[in-house]
DNA sequence: CCATTTCAAATTGTCAACAATACTGAGTCT
DNA sequence: AGACTCAGTATTGTTGACAATTTGAAATGG
């Protein structure tokens, strides 16, 4: 076939081998490093720094910067460059409100029909925020904590319900660093085994009711009160309020 | 050919609100176009043409069309170009059951807290799509019809929301396009406009479930059987199998 | 010592030329 | 006629250079 232009090897492809290194590439390393607080927010993204490190031209990592930002994740500004996304209190506030309307809605329908394999994959996962918690590996333990939300999206089989619920964690993980009150707030301990439980039970209302307690009891650890000024607030800055 | 850049259009009398053409604007045209019914699936998008059409540098175009494609309103194949999306009928029915998911949990949590001025939006909306159903203007129909769901999921307040629902619905408008089995099946008659008692009401189950009973309606008036090939079967095609 | 100005370096935004690939149509052969 | 080949053309992908802007620090003055 003559054709072809074999478009684009699975995309399975990315975590050992970079062979080909395209924007997709960099925008899931980025999600990555985002979601283990690797990179913290307002971090500036540079063009040449991002070239270098993944042996790409200034093209692709335009490309990816500007992916990253139509998903809230970077922001882009003008002649000054990249950043990672610092959400205002605002903002984090939006998210989680979208959150607590979407999440336990696909929570729900998880419950209500699920395959044995994502049963396993879920569980198994639990299993892996249990042994990060005991061991003490928080870094892992946070990413673990995020990533087992777009797992349960996963568990759905559509990947439009996962694209959304990554994009949405990923913000999330910003949120956490920037306004996290303590370490331990993120880690809500044994209610995602209890969620799994409903939903292993196949019980959709309780899984619902779960996870937008769950999602309460994340945005409980935060200080998000917006009491304060909005950044950028001059006046009470200032104290001429 | 001459090109770009520096055609006549200086219109700097102007220039507090006008026409500042930057990809978000072209993003936003491509939208609206294909929630219209004017851009057709598979239909080719050459940069020339829209560099000229929006008097603009490649670049700009080649941005917009890149977070159209991360967005699967746009589908850009290697060395031939970008194209309108035309999803297949697994696409589609993934998307439907999102909608079906995300969609009533909106509805749910717009009844449960609107403000008077959202509402009234939103009856004057349904106002406006009566009016084009007599008038039997089927091609605004089509768009209000659409644009129902993205003004209640704007009527949350909740930007996020507002984002995920745009695309959703934009994405169905292709999907009708390519396997609505009548003109009429996209219009559900008075169904927006009961969905709209119910959220006045405040009765937020209700709400949810006219939504759901609603998006199950328009997929009923969709050919999206999987018994048919998938699009690019060749032993089906070619009567092999 | 602090504020302001000025200038050089660095970074980003834009454009235009070049390379690579796909498409078109005429021509050729069986 | 139909299929195939093969240039020529058109379109997309990529690179590099240049312009515009910001950044940072040295120099200047109060």
């Amino acid at each position: 076939m003559g054709t072809s232009a074999e478009p684009a090897r699975s995309r399975r492809a990315g975590r050992s081998m970079p062979d080909r290194v395209d924007e997709a590439h960099i925008v899931e390393r980025i999600y990555s490093a985002v979601m283990e607080h690797r990179l913290p927010p307002a971090q500036k993204l540079s063009e040449l720094k991002l070239c270098e490190a993944f042996g790409v031209g200034r093209m692709r990592v335009r490309r990816a910067l500007l992916l990253l930002s139509d998903q809230g994740i970077v922001e882009l500004e003008s002649n000054r460059g990249a950043f990672v996304a610092s959400p205002s209190r605002t903002e984090a506030n939006e998210i989680f409100d979208a959150r607590s309307v979407l999440e336990p809605a696909i929570a729900k329908q998880v419950a209500a029909e699920i395959s044995s394999e994502s049963l396993a994959m879920l569980k198994q996962h639990v299993l892996l925020e249990d042994e990060a918690r005991e061991s003490g590996k928080g870094a892992d333990l946070i990413r673990l904590s995020g990533e087992f939300h777009v797992k349960l999206a996963l568990a759905s089989g559509n990947s439009v319900l996962r694209r959304v619920v990554r994009e949405l964690v990923t913000r999330s993980s910003l949120i956490v660093g920037l306004y996290g009150t303590s370490n331990r707030t993120v880690c809500p301990d044994h209610e995602h085994s209890d969620m799994l439980g409903d939903i292993e039970r196949g019980d959709s209302d309780a899984a619902a009711a779960q996870m937008f307690a769950h999602l309460i009891g994340i945005r409980a650890g935060l200080d998000l009160s917006t009491t304060r000024p909005e950044e950028g607030d001059l006046k009470d800055i200032l104290g001429l309020s």
